[in-house]
DNA sequence: TTTTTATGCAAGTATTCACTTGCATTACAT
DNA sequence: ATGTAATGCAAGTGAATACTTGCATAAAAA
């Protein structure tokens, strides 16, 4: 990638951050970048290329691999923290609102998989998690699913409120949060 | 409001859901609501005005009203489910999708304070009920903001992920999400 | 019946947008 | 020194968009 294609993706990218994809013009992305607009089109075949391109880069898809998934210590409270800590540091509220801008319908087709990827990534990891968990005996017997589905609705829930109205829904901070909720989970899965 | 008016609102308001904000178009809503495209403009003052007087109908507000948080029973486990129940069975993927399609950024200013309406009323209902359960010696003293927020978001994420992704992320139903997530929360909650 | 009001219809305006083109310039590789 | 690739610059194109205007018509109110 040169270094000309990457500005326009980054412009790109921190502008429907900003606007949303149907509100960044071509003209904004060129300004952003400082180059002139019709090297845009040099590079890429198109507005919509320039972005699908850049949700093909790592630095664009909030940095989830599975390596973070491998840090377990098989002790429920740090392990569930460590998984939310993990979430909330790479889905911030600017990724959401990247997110959130990418879901124009003009490209939503073609953005959605990519985007479905990071939740998915996290609700598996955490189902296998659950079921290794039983293996080792540490767990009853539960509808993993449904469990991974509250714990990790309430990390998404958290980012994405925190995304959209900051401090005007609530001021609790980001670790106080991760502890309560954990510790309102272990409490509710040990007692089975 | 007349008859007319009305349609414009409905079909402005649906648009918006499937396309956003910017990619509705006053010709787009013009067809939906079978009216020439002028008459929009003869009883609204510009594409804005549309939404903004839409969002002051209850309608298309989630019909969300103080009535829905009077039928306590202060017995934990049916009052959470049905807090969690209300919000889902108002706030549907079909309103999420309205809310996203009115964060752009040509109005976001203007539509915010409603949206962020919504979710505050739960979750202030949410710890009055969790502060009154307390002085009424049937829950432990808790930190019930970040409480609240905990139950809030798995409710919030719940649905938001299910408008986004319809069952690619997860199959779980929505009867079997409120019970079992109530029923984690429950014992989390009471064990203190 | 007469007048007013609401709406349709058709045409138009100014602006903006994604995208193009032709030519000049710069910088780097050979 | 020469050729080539990358980029700037300026101008432009066709389509779409929010919004307007003038006039015809039909229904409702007086």
């Amino acid at each position: 990638m040169d270094e000309t294609s990457q500005k326009i993706i980054d412009a790109a990218m921190e502008l429907i951050k900003e606007k949303g994809y149907v509100a960044t013009t071509t003209k904004d992305i060129a300004g952003r970048a400082d180059i002139n607009e019709c090297t845009i089109f040099r590079k890429f075949k198109g507005k919509k290329e320039i972005v699908l391109t850049g949700m093909e880069q790592e630095k664009w898809r909030g940095n989830v691999s599975p390596a973070i998934f491998q840090n377990v210590t098989w002790e429920l409270q740090p392990d569930l923290e460590m998984f939310m800590r993990n979430y909330l540091d790479r889905i911030t509220p600017d990724f959401v609102k990247l997110s959130i801008g990418l879901r124009a319908p003009q490209i939503y087709e073609d953005t959605r998989p990519q985007i479905l990827k990071i939740p998915k990534a996290f609700l598996e990891a955490l189902i296998l998690y659950f079921e290794k968990m039983r293996e080792k005996g540490k767990m009853p017997l539960l509808d993993y699913e449904c469990l991974a589905m509250t714990v990790f609705s309430s990390a998404f829930g958290f980012t994405f409120l925190k995304a959209s109205f900051n401090d005007q829904l609530t001021t609790v901070r980001q670790e106080e949060y991760i502890k309560n909720s954990v510790s309102l989970f272990l409490k509710g899965i040990e007692q089975e």
